[in-house]
DNA sequence: GACTATAATGAATGCTCGTTCAGTTTGTTG
DNA sequence: CAACAAACTGAACGAGCATTCATTATAGTC
């Protein structure tokens, strides 16, 4: 059982996901062979199969570590002191820094998306990952609540899924305009569920039919 | 010119776009394959090539189609007066008796942006459906700030594409959850945007290093 | 009722791709 | 260094698919 041999089956493992991600990403996961695959981590096709059973297995491992690295960028400043918009503004940092500055990542999700609609194993995953967002809102929103910062009837559940589907969102625009949008941007459309950029609707004379 | 043969034309051409986006919810548009929509549709093959010039051909008309629905749906009971949240709430009801009532939606959608990612051709159709829906957006909101209902400084633009971006999240949001969240929970989110659900901030005590 | 343009057919074609496995290379151990 | 196992190789296989096209059926016209 030697070490050596241990690390380096784990290092190529992890250069096949590496290759995987970047074929996926230029591709998409049914056009993405596994021989581009292969050519992409310089190994042969055979050698694939040494670490992953099928390509669907190197799809959801891939989604896995994709997972993965983004809830440890979102989580990584989060966990400090602050009022609420500041913390948010961290964690929404940090999820930009690795959702939309790293490229390929808004495509990658597109797919697992368009795949999760379709295999449970994989809308499973996806499902965590919101779950993950979803929690660290709540978090940073029951925060401002204890310390009265926020109204103490704020539905602070409604309000974390917003700001979920509403940075999901995001990535589906940056998709479609072919550019990630500033970051201010999206810190200003989050705060916006946040504070008074719009005032209190006034009931005004109009109160007709309907 | 027989006009007949005209309309007959016409009405197979679209017994195959229905087709098509019944096997493309089920099964992706790469799974789905031209046989499956010729069985679907009662017709060969062969017949598929008649009316559209290939599978991509196909998969793009079916996205221009779906769009064409869409937005008829949205706009349908836009145009009619009273509050702002009051014409928000009846276009977030159209959009939403199409997008997440009529089953299979939302999986259409999430194929169309997966492919949008990488072919430039589906990415216009699917900007330019985002821009519809939010010139929705901005049309209302707009229309609230004129009448004093809404504070003059609104940065109407990011409000509208706020709310979008909020709805497409809850197109993904249904996908993994494999069930639509409830029209009035929607709602309620897209009105956190617009009122004061979440009270002003306020600074307390608290003023740290940052 | 014949005639003709149009539409529909589906077997055949050529290609792509996931997966396998018999054989080769590489690295470790005694 | 020899012996062995783990890791790697890539040609070959077989299944599946988009697309074509020679042929057949059909609907509209005179």
């Amino acid at each position: 059982m030697p070490r050596i041999r241990i690390e380096r089956k784990e290092a190529t493992r992890l250069s096949i996901l590496r290759a995987a991600r970047t074929v996926f990403v230029s591709k998409g996961f049914h056009e993405a062979t596994t021989h581009d695959v292969a050519r992409e981590a310089g190994l042969s096709v055979g050698s694939i199969y040494t670490y992953f059973r099928s390509k669907d297995d190197l799809i959801r491992e891939s989604i896995l570590a994709a997972n993965k690295d983004e809830t440890d960028a979102v989580l990584r400043d989060v966990r400090s002191s602050g009022t609420v918009r500041e913390k948010m503004a961290r964690a929404i940092a940090g999820w930009y820094a690795y959702t939309l500055e790293e490229p390929g990542v808004p495509a990658f999700l597109a797919e697992a998306w368009a795949v999760a609609s379709r295999k449970p194993l994989i809308r499973d995953l996806v499902a965590r990952r919101r779950e993950r967002i979803v929690t660290v809102a709540m978090v940073i929103l029951q925060e401002g609540v204890a310390d009265g910062e926020l109204t103490p009837n704020l539905d602070v559940d409604a309000a974390a899924r917003a700001v979920a589907a509403l940075l999901d969102g995001v990535i589906l625009e940056s998709i479609e305009s072919g550019a990630s949008p500033p970051q201010m941007d999206i810190e200003r459309r989050v705060l916006l569920l946040l504070g008074p950029e719009i005032a209190p609707v006034v009931r005004r004379g109009n109160d007709p039919s309907a």
